[in-house]
DNA sequence: TGCAGCAATCTGGTCTAACCAGAATTTGTT
DNA sequence: AACAAATTCTGGTTAGACCAGATTGCTGCA
């Protein structure tokens, strides 16, 4: 655990003993102590969980957790630091994706870039390679759903779509397992794209909507229903 | 400059420090005497900016800032810090504001409970009052549209809109010195919340649509051009 | 003059030790 | 049992030190 990031180790740290404790969590010297850092190194973590309002610093109290925490920069931070969400954080950060991504592709079909072509369609030939070879396009399907996003040109947009997709990374590899699953997802990569070529910003934006309900629905299936509808 | 946050003033300071110098921050050190504070306070100023990815601490080396910053983290924290953004920056905020509030709309005119009709009805009265005595009704604008993205009942969604919301709070101030712009909009608020109760989603997003034409034109008309479209 | 190589300096990274003052808890007394 | 006093604990903050690699500048050789 040494040379790099007690960040993670430590909001995990966090988490878990608040639920054990109602919300507070061990004191600074305490973490330090566990994590084997000095105070200073405890500090600057908690620093950062402040500003993302995973915690609150209370002066001469102690550390509280705000279990409710369903702020934007800690989803993106538990999702990067591969700390499980609850359901309804998945639900909600499920729904939210999906709206950006419709609204991408019908803002790419108007502003995309010869340049934005070229790289989606490379991703395109990669995927073919892969799956001729029969392995996994996780990682290109990833791709190719950023590579829209980024060709709205609006880099804002990018940066909160990124965020998502950390969120989906270990599920998006057990779901293109499935040979079926990863030829019927490029199928309609495929079919984006061409819609996109011809700047069809409805028919882009409505392809996508059907291409996210399978994904997407894989992604919340195993959860207890907790979604606020849709 | 003592007691309290010294992490926007660092903030602005590394900021112009990297602007006159290349994209090079000054030392620890330095920013330690420069604010009369010790360094571990410094480091965890650091940390946070580091983790909004607004600067990058080289070992052994520096401090470097970055400059072409689009992340979310980053604009919400320069918004809240009221450290000035860049046009396009500001271009892209509004854009994806846009979308937010009015997918917004179109959810809440279904998930909206008993409870946020009277929080907005609330608004709408307290708006009517202000009017009234002359006031501007900035801050219940802010109110009226945030409680609406609160109506989706989708909390990741309402933190990421809030985010959007201190970035405008200074023009909105001046935007509604006008007594004729404070009845506009609040004509138009009454209108999206009729909609609203008649639970009419496609006529809800419609009148945000022109409501947000509006007010964000307002926004972005006094910058030079440089948005990507629309 | 030009440049290679070495030495002093600077930098972020990390740690131990200490003090403060208010919060939280324990103890002691009635 | 209730209240008050003493003690422990906590976050907030500072000063000083050491490490090792990066950077800079100087020096002397060619």
């Amino acid at each position: 655990m040494q040379g790099q990031e007690i960040l993670p180790a430590i909001a995990a740290h966090l988490l878990d003993s608040a639920r054990a404790n109602g919300g507070k969590a061990p004191s600074e010297r305490h973490l330090a102590e566990h994590f084997s850092v000095s105070r200073g190194q405890v500090r600057e973590a908690l620093a950062i969980l402040e500003s993302m309002q995973v915690i609150e610093r209370r002066a001469k109290s102690g550390i509280y957790v705000n279990t409710d925490n369903s702020g934007f920069e800690a989803m993106a931070f538990f999702a990067r630091a591969g700390i499980p969400l609850e359901s309804r954080q998945i639900y909600e950060a499920v729904e939210v994706r999906k709206i950006h991504e419709i609204k991408a592709a019908e803002l790419a079909a108007v502003r995309a870039t010869e340049e934005d072509f070229e790289r989606l369609q490379d991703v395109l030939e990669r995927s073919e390679q892969r799956i001729a070879a029969g392995e996994g396009i996780d990682a290109l399907d990833q791709e190719f759903h950023l590579q829209i996003v980024r060709a709205t040109q609006n880099t804002l947009f990018l940066s909160i779509c990124t965020s998502f997709y950390e969120l989906g990374r270990q599920r998006l590899k057990v779901y293109f397992r499935d040979p079926d699953r990863n030829r019927k997802s490029h199928e309609e990569h495929k079919q984006i794209y061409d819609a996109l070529v011809k700047r069809d910003s409805a028919l882009t934006s409505a392809l996508m909507v059907s291409h996210l309900r399978g994904v997407m629905s894989y992604w919340t299936e195993l959860l207890e229903p907790q979604a606020p509808g849709s």
